[in-house]
DNA sequence: GTTCGGGATTGCAGAATACGCAACGCGCGT
DNA sequence: ACGCGCGTTGCGTATTCTGCAATCCCGAAC
């Protein structure tokens, strides 16, 4: 819609993944030096980027800014940060936090496990949708025409064996989390790693966001990773409960 | 340099403030609405905004995704991180860390006062350069060109009655700050806040950024916060080894 | 159920803007 | 000292962006 705009978050992007030369920009792109130059200056502007010594470009400090903002702006982050810390700290367990954003399912907040067992989500970066407990929980609350237009778009990716990798068999763990009200991840994602997850409503009833815990399977297996589940749904009650 | 991108980041700054419709922005701007929009399309697709349900803009989740590279990425701060931390906790003081960036000042890191006295600067932000520690510590540092440059067009707001408020007061100060090696603030600017920042320097003697204690003199007085400086001085020391 | 109104959205034509080329500068390494 | 690589600049062209006006969509009011 917008090129050279595009092409700058693009830049934006490239940089994310560390610094960056004029040239390797341009090559990344496929355009021409003059071009990238232009739209780094004039992100440059504005501190999105900044430069050092020797001409590598890399993201600006604005970014911080922004990004503080953005993350309060996410109202269920709000809302929901308390009782996370809360479950995180009751189970000593990694805790999840995501939203549906335009198609996808984003990680809006994390809280570590209590064991340094880190996993390697991470905030602001898209969950896969038919192998995560956030996923499933926020897939199988979208209307339906848009759900199986989902479902028909997957990729299915097989992460571990226990992956499910066709649209028929997902749409029936949809329904199954959907009745249940909450969703399973068995080992569907990371090997060894079990996770469940239950949807947050606002005050209409609609669903804005997910929570889940992750527990690899050297702490507890799937069956005690089930005991933590009236923890879970509490804390889903409790967050969807403070929006009066 | 390049316009839509401009408009496209002065969107995102104005959606910093908050969210914002279509309208909004496209009377903050000054341009058509169709003008706005197309940039946000762009930006939404990559998610660096999003849109809730009543058409109301806010920043998407990529941006807190590349916030967190932005800060890593920030050199000085890695380096640096486990020193602030030491000092802390050892001195229970705010800390600053800021680097030059652009013609500015930034700060980089902060940490909060054990006691739970809250200063409001923020990361990301810029920091004024004629009555802050870190912005005199920096600005000092600069060659003379760029230095006297500055200092001609600076805006000199009195921010409490101590506040310099002309070049030729501030030049004097930048000398002393770069003879004694560490910057004063004394209220300058916040009343009843005193502070001294030191230089960091990297491993060709370079400046590369500035640390900073600051401490309401409800809990220490100018003479008690300049016992604090060895601690200070050792720490800059100790970052400045660590770019070996 | 129908009408009204505000806001978002689209098609289009003109024009400003961004693009790529080619030439120039600059610093570094040989 | 020289050459090479990379960043930078001026400029003409055409692509891209812009603003207008008409249309659509949705919710509210009647």
């Amino acid at each position: 819609m917008s090129q050279s705009l595009a092409r700058a978050l693009q830049i934006l992007t490239s940089l994310g993944e560390g610094e960056r030369s004029l040239d390797q920009l341009a090559g990344e792109l496929g355009v021409h030096k003059t071009t990238v130059l232009r739209l780094l200056r004039t992100m440059e502007a504005d501190r999105f980027v900044r430069r050092d010594a020797s001409h590598k470009y890399r993201l600006g400090s604005r970014l911080f800014a922004l990004a503080d903002v953005a993350r309060e702006q996410h109202v269920v982050r709000q809302v929901a940060a308390p009782h996370l810390r809360e479950l995180n700290q009751k189970t000593g367990q990694t805790v999840h936090l995501a939203a549906w954003e335009n198609g996808e399912v984003i990680y809006v907040d994390k809280l570590d496990s209590v064991r340094s067992v880190r996993m390697y989500s991470q905030v602001g970066v898209p969950a896969a949708l038919h192998c995560t407990a956030v996923g499933k929980v926020l897939l199988a609350a979208q209307p339906k025409r848009q759900r199986d237009a989902v479902l028909a778009s997957l990729d299915y990716k097989a992460y571990t064996p226990n992956t499910i990798t066709d649209a028929d068999r997902l749409r029936d763990e949809l329904l199954t989390t959907q009745e249940r009200g909450w969703a399973q991840d068995k080992a569907e994602h990371e090997s060894f790693i079990n996770c469940i997850g239950a949807p947050l409503k606002d005050g209409s009833g609609r669903v804005v966001g997910a929570v889940s815990l992750s527990v690899p399977d050297v702490l507890l297996n799937y069956e005690q990773v089930l005991e933590l589940l009236p923890d879970l749904l509490a804390t889903a009650e409790a967050i969807t409960a403070d929006y009066n």
